[in-house]
DNA sequence: CTGAAAGCGCTTACAG
DNA sequence: CTGAAAGCGCTTACAG
């Protein structure tokens, strides 16, 4: 069943049903009318591989690459894009890339097979933007980390102000008199990890104190496993932690099983806060302290930027969006 | 930069320079080396439509339709199904589509324009594939929802057997002293959570007790907010519980949260069981006694069963994969 | 082993 | 407003 086909049933020519199919101006109601009545009778669909060949370069969706499956943060913000693409009438396609893998190649790679409008990047690793940005061919978005210093100027950037949230964790466990802080998560060389260990740095040199990397941090994966793993390393290092800040919701859950296996508390004995305000620490016992990161907004600005940028409108930004610290059961107020 | 140009950098013709790439036999090596060389020097990739809109019909890839993006069950399946088609040296497209679309017509609708070798769904609806699968050309494997019932000869599926995994948690409960035990999660009509329900009310029958769906079950969807307020509604009509059956783990962590904010304590007060055998489950705070989907087990068979059929071995079959209760610390005996 | 040619199913100037 | 024709970038019989 192919177009010719239904030229066929209808009675018009090739020409005139393609034009019918693309809402081309310039055809009768009459034809429009007996081409779409046919369309509909056998059930025809174009073929969108004929399509795309002709109309090489104006393609009609947006493709998300998220890298990684099991990033719950990243499964909210996609899911509120998808909404917001689908209330513009666009289409996307979401995929998905290994942890490691070069999401620039691989975006690039789509740009010649499929050639969608723009990108949308959950997730992403500088090295691969600044090697690989140059083959792509059109606008592209990162959200969650921030592409400010990377020197690329096709590529707009949304993002939590990492430092900062970090930073007034910090702040927050300090007022609540812990400074005995340990913090587990991420490594230094990371983008996201690595500037949130900037702001527990830049926290502790507020007060004159220097953050002691060697003894009270454990770098670790965004995963239950070695959140608790990394938790059991520091907790058997530096025994006398009042408060551990998880650069991850994920990471403080398995913390927190691991603080209750070495038969303490939270908060009695140890407070706890992670980071990114997903919807699993409000249901946690106790309620988990933690930076919420706007998922919705992160969406909203990634999504409008993207189009505007598609249109040929704005200009290429890197901004930062509002976080809010949650101040809930897990953190105990020490008295002093 | 297309195959022209290849032909023309090489020395070769267009006809040449197709088989190399397509690894057709009857190619000189030196033509080989020669069409390779240049094709990595201006680093060409083949235009798949052009491509694609040729060898319709014999495609390259597999698909797997996604009911829901925050299933977690889910994403671990699609890994290790990614995984296991890797393996294979196949390519696979996860489309993720509405909790409550049609994955039935999403897939006839890209049966059309992709022409996937086969599809594998992650969760289904009886009435969608009954009235659309007649419009898919290539097999298909359900997973984790059984279509023994259904009536198609063109559907294998995998699956727990939820009813006689919903029965041992009772059996469970009730050698631990329970009794009075309350059931959330889902509902009568959905296929999964009808066939939990089923297996509870036989153990129940099993031991001469009607299971009292009025007073013992809330129904709700698979959120852990609604697992939060479902208990909370439960906990409020039938103050005598000792157990509660969430039909879900992320249901459980609603109801672990909802226990507590009752004042009462798992499993002190009140014993507590999943479903599923999601990672969180060993990381919460008590470890959560659940049923463990084998996903592994789950993609395994599926991936197996549809490249089977794809080429044409095997025919289409329904198939329980081994569950295992996991007794963990939610669950108290009770002395008699 | 290699090349010239037909054709996959569409879109879009170009005439009329 | 409509039709006939060219061509998008490929693959694959068909000759040689």
């Amino acid at each position: 069943m192919d177009i010719r086909d239904i030229a066929r049933l209808s009675g018009y020519s090739l020409g005139t049903v393609s034009r019918v199919l693309n809402d081309n101006p310039g055809v009768s109601d009459r034809a429009r009318e007996r081409v779409l009545q046919v369309v509909r009778d056998v059930g025809y669909e174009p073929n969108t591989n004929a399509r795309h060949l002709k109309m090489r370069g104006r393609s009609s969706s947006y493709a998300i690459i998220v890298k990684g499956m099991q990033n719950m943060l990243f499964t909210d913000i996609i899911e509120k894009a998808e909404g917001l693409f689908a209330q513009a009438d666009e289409e996307v396609r979401v995929h998905f890339v290994d942890e490691d893998a070069d999401e620039a190649a691989r975006a690039a790679h789509l740009d010649k097979v499929r050639h969608p409008k723009g990108f949308l990047f959950l997730g992403g690793t500088p090295r691969h933007f600044i090697e690989g940005l140059s083959e792509i061919s059109v606008p592209c978005v990162l959200l969650t980390n921030t592409a400010a210093d990377w020197g690329l100027d096709t590529l707009s950037s949304f993002t939590t102000d990492d430092a900062s949230a970090a930073e007034s964790v910090i702040d927050y466990l300090w007022e609540m008199g812990h400074c005995r802080i340990g913090v587990i998560g991420g490594n230094w060389v990371s983008e996201v990890s690595a500037r949130r260990l900037e702001g527990v740095e830049r926290a502790f040199r507020a007060r004159g104190v220097t953050f002691d990397r060697e003894r009270s941090y454990e770098p670790c994966r965004f995963s239950m496993d070695e959140g608790y793993q990394a938790t059991m390393r520091l907790l058997a290092r530096s025994g006398d932690l009042t408060a551990i800040f998880a650069l991850g919701d994920v990471i403080a859950l398995g913390a927190l099983r691991a603080i209750s296996d070495q038969g303490y508390r939270v908060p009695a004995d140890i407070s706890l806060v992670g980071f990114d305000g997903l919807d699993v620490s409000q249901y946690c016992v106790p309620r988990l302290s933690t930076v919420r990161q706007d998922t919705g907004l992160l969406a909203r600005r990634g999504v409008e930027a993207l189009m505007a940028a598609v249109e040929g409108r704005g200009t290429p930004a890197h901004e930062f969006v509002p976080f809010r610290l949650l101040r809930r059961e897990s953190v105990l107020a020490l008295r002093m």
